[in-house]
RNA sequence: GCUAGCGUAGCUCAGUUGGUAGAGCAGCUGACUUGUAAUCAGCAGGUCACGAGUUCAAGUCUCGUCGCUAGCUCCA
């Protein structure tokens, strides 16, 4: 028998005989991993341990505290909730039903039964049985026909149609107990392995995802291995109900949402209004350092601008319907791009002016699909912390680079985890996209330059670009998980063509400008939302709507409650009077629920002495303070900018 | 936009097999002048999302509309 050379990840070789599993590998190093083991990589391909390895490979064991462990285990749930399925639905069709990143999801067409919590109830207990069976997951290869000929015979049109695609492949198979599918696998050893089962939610979801398909119904899961991660799990899911900045919205009066408005269009409320000013002036005086200049510009435009910009009709579906005045027509800018373009473009530029930077917080209107909106994060009006910057050729880099670490900035300031995306365009979709080719592979080349010059660490998203141009995207996920676009920086070398926009250079020649289009925060809204949820709506002080609440005991102690507020509020704090007759702890109670960062307490001791008592927010009594003493405490933590307030 | 679920007082919720609305908190009034997370009492508050239908009778059943939520699709 041939002998194969292994090569763990810590580098370390061992000699096998050719054919040996995972399994055997894993049991030759010790008990408790082949016990634990779930899947293995072999030369970076996640296999199953049962599989013979014939070649010499780099092989890694996973287990369920890898997120390959996790994929599988849950990858084979899925497959365990499918034999749930048909065995309490016989005859139903099957679609996909993958690992995602929080458990697993199948897609299936069950006619006309509509699930209901019940079922899911019931597959639950269901899986539970099924997987005390512990029976293995079998992977078989077979011929295309076979696969076919099984599906056909079974009635599953869905895993025809997939296998259309497959033809002349090599086609596996994967089977436990009574259930047999269609899979690339791997897949766990055995049911066995999986003890704790939630089945989350029902939705919709179109077969391949496309809106022209049929729509399947989707049963959302996860599973664990002990009780103790599925408690973990659930609490978790509670917690973050509890961070919805659509909850913290309402109970903090930061902003509401009324239909009697509109649909995504947000009123901010005092409270929320001073946070989002709070963040334009810290962007403002970061602009001011770097060059930029501020400009306003109007909230509609002349829809021949946008048949200009090439975004009318193309996106007509996606703005207002323009508004129809004499002879002309005008739309609820869906951008700022081409007002600001008119600016460039107002007076003869020189190679001496640029680069131009024009910034503006400007609101802007889109006809988001109503089933899209939500909360903050996805509205039909909102404002971007816009600018853009007009420069030479010879000038894109740095001002990429400038533009990146602004941005940077920000979700550095505020301590947030930010995932970033090169967003470039999908070759087989061209016609989505204005400008040559050429003009794409350059544009892609240089924003990936920057980015690597900068060492930047991204994924390449590949069809997510804007239609004029490659973007560097700052992605934030929310409390719910869930992944929202931020800031963005893009390079444009279309929309100069369509605007016909030029500069004399050095040769007395007219030259193309390049656009960067670059919003730090994305849009206020969006960005709030996550800021919202990051701190749980315990801001820091220097954005907190109210900073400080004095506290009278009685009101013997009022006259010098105001004389407090007055010394802070010459400061700029931004402090208020609870003068209401109540206990105190009925105060306290209610401030510390509003999460103010600061209650004074005063009472006669306090007005005697010309000091404050002062309880923090979540950490309680913290002292007596003179007034000197907070007024200074308060100052100097109200001017610097926390990285974060999650302290314990 | 699509699929599913939900919609009772400002908020959180209760409302049995259909018998024409209830609690806590918030609000208002009064008493209490209070020392670090809820003082007591009283009052007021609802076209049960909206519109049809079934029924002697609908918050409860049926249909439609609107809104919200989750997911899908979309996202310049």
């Amino acid at each position: 028998m041939s002998k194969i050379k292994i090569t763990f990840p810590d580098k370390s070789v061992k000699e096998f005989d050719s054919g040996v599993t995972g399994m055997q590998i894993a049991e030759s190093i010790s008990r408790g991993l082949a016990k634990n083991a779930l899947s293995v990589s072999v030369n970076g391909e996640v296999w199953d341990l049962s599989r013979p390895i014939t070649t010499d490979a780099e092989i890694k064991i996973h287990t369920w505290e890898s997120d390959e462990g996790k994929a599988t285990y849950w990858h084979s749930s899925a497959h365990l909730m499918a034999e749930a399925i048909e065995a309490i639905f016989p005859g139903t069709k099957f679609g996909i039903g993958p690992p995602i990143e929080n458990g697993f999801y199948y897609d299936i067409d069950m006619g006309d039964h509509s699930l209901t919590t019940d079922d899911l109830k019931a597959l639950e207990e269901r899986m539970v049985e099924l997987a005390k069976r512990d029976v293995p997951y079998e992977r078989r290869e077979v011929s295309w026909e076979e696969a076919v000929a099984y599906f056909k015979k079974k009635g599953d049109p869905y895993k025809l149609e997939l296998l259309e695609e497959l033809k002349g492949e090599q086609i596996s198979m994967y089977h436990q107990g009574n259930f047999t599918d269609l899979c690339y696998g791997p897949h766990i050893p055995s049911t066995g392995k999986i003890k704790h089962v939630k089945l989350l939610s029902i939705a919709g979801a179109y077969w391949r995802g496309s809106e022209k398909n049929k729509m399947l119904q989707r049963i959302y899961g996860i599973t664990f291995p002990t009780k103790q991660e599925l408690d973990e799990y659930v609490f978790r899911l509670e917690e973050a109900k509890r961070r919805d900045h659509r909850k913290l919205g309402v109970e903090l009066e930061l902003f509401m949402l009324t239909p009697k408005i509109g649909g995504g269009l947000p009123v901010w409320l005092p409270n929320g209004t001073i946070v989002r000013r709070k963040l334009e002036e810290f962007i403002k005086a970061e602009l001011v350092k770097r060059g930029y200049t501020e400009v306003i510009t109007p909230h509609i435009g002349n829809l021949n601008l946008y048949r200009t910009s090439g975004h009318y009709p193309y996106y007509a579906e996606s703005q207002f319907a323009p508004i129809k005045v004499e002879d002309e027509e005008y739309i609820l800018k869906p951008m700022n791009c081409p007002h600001h373009h008119q600016i460039y473009s107002s007076k003869p530029r020189s190679y001496r002016d640029l680069p131009i930077r024009l910034a503006e917080f400007g609101t802007v209107y889109r006809y988001e699909q109503s089933g899209e909106l939500s909360g903050l994060s996805r509205v039909r009006g909102f404002t971007q912390d816009d600018a853009h910057i007009y420069c030479t050729h010879d000038q894109l880099k740095s001002e990429l680079q400038n533009a990146i670490e602004l941005t940077q900035l920000v979700f550095t300031t505020f301590g947030m985890p930010v995932k970033t995306r090169l967003s470039f365009r999908d070759p087989a979709k061209m016609e989505k996209y204005a400008g040559a080719p050429e003009m794409w592979d350059q544009a892609e080349r240089e924003i990936k330059e920057v980015a690597d010059a900068m060492k930047l660490d991204y994924v390449i998203g590949i069809g997510e670009a804007a239609f004029y141009g490659p973007k560097y995207d700052f992605i934030v996920k929310d409390a719910l998980g869930r992944q929202w676009q931020l800031g963005t920086v893009q390079v444009d070398y279309v929309m100069p063509e369509r605007f016909q926009l030029e500069y004399v250079g050095p040769d007395g020649q007219k030259h193309r400008p390049v656009i960067i289009h670059r919003a730090p925060f994305g849009s206020m809204e969006r960005f709030l939302s996550i800021l919202i949820e990051h701190y749980a709506g315990e801001f820091p002080l220097w954005l907190a709507p109210v900073q400080a609440v004095v506290l009278p005991i009685t009101d013997a102690q009022v006259e010098y409650a105001h004389e407090v507020i007055t010394t802070l509020k010459n400061s700029g704090l931004r402090v208020e009077l609870d003068a209401r007759n109540e206990k105190i702890g009925y105060k306290i109670r209610e401030h510390e629920l509003k999460k103010v960062p600061y209650m004074l307490v005063v009472g006669e001791k306090e007005r005697q002495t010309r000091s404050v008592s002062v309880r923090r927010h979540k950490k309680g009594d913290i002292g007596t303070l003179s007034l000197e003493e907070i007024l200074k405490k308060l100052t100097t933590e109200n001017s610097v900018y926390f990285k974060t307030t999650q302290e314990a």
